[in-house]
RNA sequence: GGCCCUGUCGUCUAACGGUUAGGACACCGGUCUUUCAAGCCGGCAGCAGGGGUUCGACUCCCCUCAGGGCCGCCA
């Protein structure tokens, strides 16, 4: 059987399905920073092509306007390079399928959700975000066990729902998924999952901002970009249903899905910020080794044999294979990573040693970056490093003054640290560009906001994140020091300062 | 709460019906060494529980329990 053709009839569509090639993506969101989960599920995917002989692609998904971002592109784009996952295809390299950015592409989800409405498979719906706020609270109030949209707008008459498009009424497009029975789908590695339609809800395809949500984008350039295997993250099994309902929509057949299992915290949850370094930066900063992070990401759900655990990425493309991945929630450990670090640069001929420290911690353009900020405060030469040791090192410790200052004037330690915490997680890490000037509008706003004294929030805060109290400039020093150290290193000020008693009087 | 996924040492994993259940991290000893690492040698530690199937179950099936994910006009 051959497959239909997509809407338009362009020459967009490529059907590989006959090909034998192997083509796998990685489509990771720009939004904030390029996360280890996506370096793993990146490798996964870029051995698999590999093997095959096929491609690997990398896609953009920044359907989300409002939290997408040309510095985070830039990341991902920095992060997957320095792993050595280079890919075929992509936004900065091209390919015979692009555009490879989603924002690029929305003609071509509106032409095919068009289609869909056309056909019945999809349905116009004109419900407010008030009303579907008030039947998200009124489900959870009532602990519906089902929850989701109600379906309302599928109820229109097409001749109705048309005429108000017409009308210039905003809506959404949503998926009309089937009321009965149950869709069943084939994960590689799970075997077939079952889900009962009833209970998965219409789900929207087209926002009403005219950009496609996941699902529909998606759906739409797997297709189109020939993806064979889709290889991503288990969180999104419970949205396979309705990816499987709108491949049979389209009259499209399925590519492979396989689901990885989510890396973990060492509580099990899913793997995050406040629990475990997260971004690649932290990693690439603290000086891990690119082919140490990708022989122990390797590790996480798969083994090259028995009692081997070390191996480069070419051995890992050599005996790879995608049913050889076990389920279980692999929790991600910093301890084992930085052990097998340790192998990696040990291996390390000195010269290699030194281009490695001259590439990153030693290189020129990151001492140009702080010998500014040290140069005016120094005497002597040999001054410099004990000087400017911060710069260099991972965590720090505090000397005496620094200890006595780092809880604020006034104010408890236990007040400082929830100071701290909260600066961090509502100042700190909503901002999109990292730079002096930002920090200090976004840290004026917060003490103000928390009426604090600027001067007493910033002291605690520079001893934080650089163990003294006596530095060069809060704000440019935190620019320099980079958002991951920052992060770190207040986590760790937050926690010392939690377990300090309490003032007695 | 509903649906779905998962379940071997604390952690990452090997085993694919027959093994004293193997390796690695961490931890604890020993060894080497001017010190500290690294290295080497050794030790501790596990099949979630209960039913089946089978001559025989870590391996297959069922139930229970536990953990996780999802339930957004985010991905």
């Amino acid at each position: 059987m051959r497959p239909r053709r997509g809407p338009g009839g362009g020459g967009t569509e490529r059907d590989t399905s006959m090909t034998g090639v192997v083509r796998t993506r990685i489509a990771p969101s720009p939004t904030g920073d390029p996360h280890v989960g996506t370096a793993y599920v990146a490798l996964f995917n870029y051995a698999w092509a590999k093997k095959n002989g096929g491609q690997f692609v990398l896609r953009i998904e920044d359907t989300d306007r409002e939290r997408s971002n040309a510095a985070s592109e830039r990341m991902i784009f920095d992060s997957l390079r320095w792993l050595g996952l280079e890919w075929d295809e992509g936004p900065d390299v091209g390919g015979p399928h692009g555009p490879y950015r989603q924002s690029e592409r929305s003609e071509l989800y509106r032409q095919h959700a068009e289609l869909l409405v056309e056909r019945g498979g999809a349905y116009p719906c004109f419900c407010t975000r008030e009303r579907l706020d008030a039947l998200r609270e009124e489900q959870r109030a009532a602990k519906a066990s089902v929850m989701g949209y109600d379906r309302h707008c599928r109820a229109l008459s097409p001749a109705e729902a048309a005429r108000r498009r017409a009308a210039g009424e905003p809506h959404v497009i949503r998926l009309a998924m089937p009321t009965e029975g149950a869709t069943v789908v084939r994960d590689l590695l799970r075997g077939e999952l079952s889900f009962d339609n009833t209970l998965i809800d219409d789900q929207v395809l087209m926002k009403s901002d005219g950009f496609p949500t996941y699902h529909l984008a998606n759906v739409v350039d797997d297709r189109l970009m020939g993806i064979t295997h889709v290889i991503r993250a288990e969180e999104w099994i419970s949205s396979l249903p309705k990816h499987a309902r709108l491949y049979e929509a389209f009259g499209w057949e399925e590519p492979v899905f396989c689901h990885l299992p989510l890396l973990r915290n060492a509580d099990k949850s899913k793997i995050s910020k406040r629990k475990n370094p997260v971004s690649l930066n932290y990693y690439r900063r603290a000086g891990y080794l690119p082919e140490a992070m990708l022989n122990y990401l390797a590790l996480m759900g798969w083994a090259i044999s028995a009692d081997r655990d070390e191996f480069t990425l070419d051995e890992f493309i050599g005996a790879f294979t995608l049913d050889s991945i076990t389920l279980g929630g692999p929790v991600f450990d910093l301890e084992k990573l930085t052990w097998m670090n340790g192998k990696y640069m040990r291996k390390l001929a000195v010269p290699e040693l030194l281009a490695r420290l001259r590439a990153t911690v030693l290189s020129d353009e990151y001492l140009l970056r702080v010998l500014p900020l040290a140069h005016e405060r120094v005497d002597k030469l040999e001054d410099f490093v004990e000087y400017a040791r911060f710069f260099f090192v991972g965590e720090v410790g505090y000397d005496a003054e620094a200890r006595d200052k780092l809880v604020a004037k006034k104010r408890t330690p236990a007040d400082t640290a929830a100071a701290l915490a909260r600066l961090l997680e509502e100042a700190l890490d909503p901002l999109l560009e990292w730079n002096a000037a930002n920090l200090e509008q976004v840290l004026r706003a917060f003490a103000e906001a928390q009426a604090w004294k600027p001067g007493d929030l910033f002291m605690p805060l520079r001893i934080a994140v650089t163990g003294k109290a006596a530095t060069p400039p809060l704000f440019e020093t935190m620019e320099v020091l980079g958002r991951e150290v920052c992060r770190r290193r207040l986590r760790a000020a937050v926690e010392l300062l939690r377990s300090l008693p309490a003032p007695t009087a």
